[in-house]
DNA sequence: CAGTGGTCTAGACCACAGA
DNA sequence: CTGTGGTCTAGACCACTGA
């Protein structure tokens, strides 16, 4: 079967079929519009495991981009860990299923994903002195002024993890009410913080009289327990905190990409 | 103060006297080779954090670049947490000390990095039908043959760490004796399989009678808990593995970085 | 060998921040 | 207003892969 006209005889992808449709008029980057639609197109099966992409440049051509636009897109879905470039072979979608992106995982959002209805009681809202360890993972001067916050987290009248909370004072207003309906990193986000990095360290312990019995646990229950330090966009670290969990009815579960 | 010749007016950067070392004989892209010098400046602390990096077109003249290549390399650094891009304002060193990058976390680096001299007591090296679980996780029918493997880990002649693995049969030649001498994903890599993700889940539970005697703990001891399952480069399964530590001697440390 | 991604260039225009 | 990063173009040459 002739190709016609003077088309190059490259590979059929199976991306042939796919429509893209791209607005020049929309303040959303062309890389970014290409990128979202190929990843719906792995997400929605048009493009299946293994599947190749086709040559970067007939796919310049044929959606009338530069090639540099549509290379940052297709980074883009690699650095997701959506496709693989292999040098000399072309790009494929990955073979595993693997989607969730690492995140900072905030339980609230973590829970509510799940469709666990979370449930939160603020115990402490208060300023207090900084205590030591405090004072060293916020980087302010030990016994300044902080917020404390020890919330009760539960699911199905449940409960589930004991999470206090240390931010550097004047940060931001927290609202107990609002603090009892939402999370605290969506009520950091609400005021313009956008947190950028953590540091997390993840251990466990048994349980001491006072967190089983908040916890409706026995005493000596294994606790999942993990301290956070938070950072925002300019590295200045916006909350510290240390949370315990019942291990019977919650663990960490993330994804890890590897950068060559 | 008069600029000599017709130099632009930009503001000072705390660059300026950092000198730069571009071989353009080298292998090494030279976005990359950039990029290293750049980190090495901040470690070392020529640029501290808060430090306007200086434009990218002035700093693309100055080192005989493309602007494309200087942000590239700037874009590494970007998403390795060390930068902050802020359009209007500048190219920032973030404020805090965060540094170690979030990676695959195998336990034998782990112990080796923290200059724990990590033993391994190889207790099976064996093939095995695969039970449901496994067959699941590393996508082979159930009952097919897989390689089970389960070890002691132990630091300072304390064990640490009891472990159990499985690969898909054929993946490659695990030998007890180098499995005893260096970690898993140390073979792996050696063996040309480059690690791309991980799905993990971590938890916590009360060591029983048999885990407590080869943990050298007592029963009921709270143990940390990781089920994980590893990919390679195309998204194909390597390894699936279910690991319990004791807490008292170990926990889970890594950073999180948040992408817009 | 031909085809692929990897790197690089030298420009361009735009949106946004801050004085 | 000026200076910044954000995006985009239309080419170029190279290194690697696999037939």
């Amino acid at each position: 079967m002739a190709t016609r006209g003077g088309r190059s005889r490259a590979a059929v992808s199976a991306l042939d079929p796919v429509p893209f449709a791209l607005d020049r008029t929309s303040p959303v980057p062309l890389y970014y519009q290409l990128a979202q639609q190929l990843e719906a197109a792995i997400e929605q099966g048009a493009l299946a495991p293994g599947d190749l992409l086709g040559n970067e440049v007939d796919l310049s051509t044929r959606l009338g981009l530069s090639r540099p636009t549509v290379r940052q897109a297709i980074q883009s879905l690699v650095d997701k860990g959506l496709l693989v470039r292999r040098r000399g072979v072309g790009t494929q979608v990955v073979h595993s299923q693997v989607r969730r992106p690492l995140e900072l995982s905030s339980l609230y959002d973590d829970l509510e994903a799940a469709g666990q209805g979370p449930a939160t009681q603020v115990v402490r809202n208060e300023r207090v002195p900084a205590p030591a360890d405090v004072a060293a993972a916020l980087g302010v001067p030990e016994g300044a002024e902080v917020v404390r916050l020890e919330r009760l987290r539960s699911t199905h009248g449940q409960p589930v993890a004991l999470l206090c909370n240390y931010l550097p004072a004047g940060l931001l207003e927290l609202d107990s009410a609002r603090l009892e309906s939402t999370g605290l990193y969506q009520l950091l986000r609400a005021s313009g913080i956008t947190l950028h990095s953590a540091r997390q360290t993840v251990g466990a312990r048994c349980a001491d009289a006072a967190e089983a019995a908040r916890l409706e646990e026995r005493e000596g229950a294994a606790l999942l327990t993990m301290r956070r330090t938070a950072y925002d966009d300019t590295g200045r670290p916006v909350e510290y905190g240390t949370h315990v969990y019942r291990a019977s009815r919650y663990s960490f579960d993330f994804q890890l990409l590897v950068r060559p």
